[in-house]
DNA sequence: TGATCAAGTTTGGTCGTACAAAACGGAATC
DNA sequence: GATTCCGTTTTGTACGACCAAACTTGATCA
């Protein structure tokens, strides 16, 4: 993959550093949620100016390795899939701002949620199926509350993702919610719409419990198809 | 999602430069592979000193939006799904010192290919089906030559991903084959073994040709959980 | 006329310094 | 012991300078 600075031969002193930095959280040395030596610190143990050491730092930063604010220590953060996803934030809304980018976005949604349906039905275990269904009646017990409906659908589709096991998954979900809430958020609301994507969770739930792969994706293809219509009306996409 | 800098309220001058560059580009004032401003210049125009220019171009390049070579002027990137995975590379790359997490983003790419797969034998047209049997032939035209059959392997892969025609997918592939290419680098090849990976790409193909959703799913894990075991073993992986 | 080469100029990379504002740490106080 | 206050440390921002590499220009030569 072409790396994002083609540096031409790690000629940048600020580069090292960055090196020397992710070296030292990746091995340990530099624990999690630990901040960075200070800046003079870090220039005497480099032997570079400030300029060097706080342009490493805006990397790093900008790598989701180190937390800044202003005004304290960048603090180290724990590597994870998830570090990734919030990393790649800030493009990732420049492609949403093209009506286009948040169809195809959609699509990895769908296609993902599909699979993790037919895995989900596949191979759950009893604990998993019992995480949906507590999910799905948290679903029902708000379905007249316009404001609680919306994290307790969040929250199940979230179980789908859970359920793989796979930290990129989790990651993944968070990353969907983030970028796609937007367009959800401006969604009009209302009981009988939130009844509708409560049947539309229960008839995946179903699908789930029979241990029907088809059934399944049927139903979750079904209910990602009715809600983006709703979406694309509202937006006047395509 | 949390933000990468917890920046507390757009405090820092190097944040509001960040932002009218990057709206530049989203709106197409600064296009594609058009070199940026001077850093001098940039000073004039947005009144700051070239340390907090220096920062915001750093951002920008940290995220992707424009390419920074030593001594050369920062060339303006077109956004697309690519740039983000290729921003993410060396976060990945911890994360796959793990074993852990090789073994997770292994799951992610069958995950992936399964889904394609199934897509593939449901909606694949005439035209991605040829694509995939040149791919093929390519594979089987390379069975004894011991350098070039890995990269028609790629390719047969590749094609399963672009017959989906959303960027993500295209972007992922590039993503997963430079992560997991050096596990692949290291694993001994003989004609053997290619003879084998060319007779499950066929039996892949077989299946969508036969419009088989569940055994082209079959086959694709089968071929990968194969290569798995194979590259766990050299790796000592489990 | 057209290609070549050697100036000078522009530009990014690095450094040292400076100063205000915020955070930190410890002493003094209640 | 908890709180307040003040001096110290540290970060955010800025200015100016220098070097080396890249670009530009124009003179030179075939």
């Amino acid at each position: 993959m072409a790396q994002v600075k083609a540096t031409g031969g790690e000629n940048r002193a600020a580069d090292s550093i960055v090196s020397a930095i992710e070296a030292q959280i990746a091995d340990g040395r530099l624990q999690d949620s630990q901040p960075l030596p200070s800046e003079r610190e870090l220039m005497e143990t480099y032997g570079a100016s400030r300029t060097v050491v706080r342009e490493a730092i805006t990397a790093l930063s900008n790598r989701g390795l180190v937390l800044t604010r202003p005004r304290f220590r960048p603090i180290v953060q724990k590597l994870g899939f998830d570090t990734i996803f919030a990393s790649t934030d800030s493009v990732v809304r420049h492609l949403l701002s093209n009506p286009n980018g948040v169809k195809n976005l959609y699509e990895v949604r769908v296609f993902a949620e599909a699979g993790l349906a037919r895995q989900a039905a596949a191979h759950a275990t009893r604990e998993h199926i019992q995480d949906l269904k507590s999910a799905l009646m948290a679903n029902e017990a708000s379905i007249s509350n316009s404001e609680g409906f919306y994290e307790t659908d969040v929250a199940f589709h979230g179980v789908l993702y859970a359920i793989s096991g796979n930290p990129v998954f989790a990651a993944l979900h968070d990353g969907l919610v983030a970028w796609l809430a937007p367009q959800w958020d401006q969604m009009k609301r209302s009981p009988e719409r939130n009844e509708g994507n409560y049947l539309a969770h229960k008839a995946i739930y179903d699908a789930i419990l029979e241990r029907d792969p088809d059934a399944a994706e049927e139903a979750l293809r079904a209910h990602l198809k009715n809600a983006w219509e709703y979406v694309s009306v509202t937006f006047e996409f395509e």
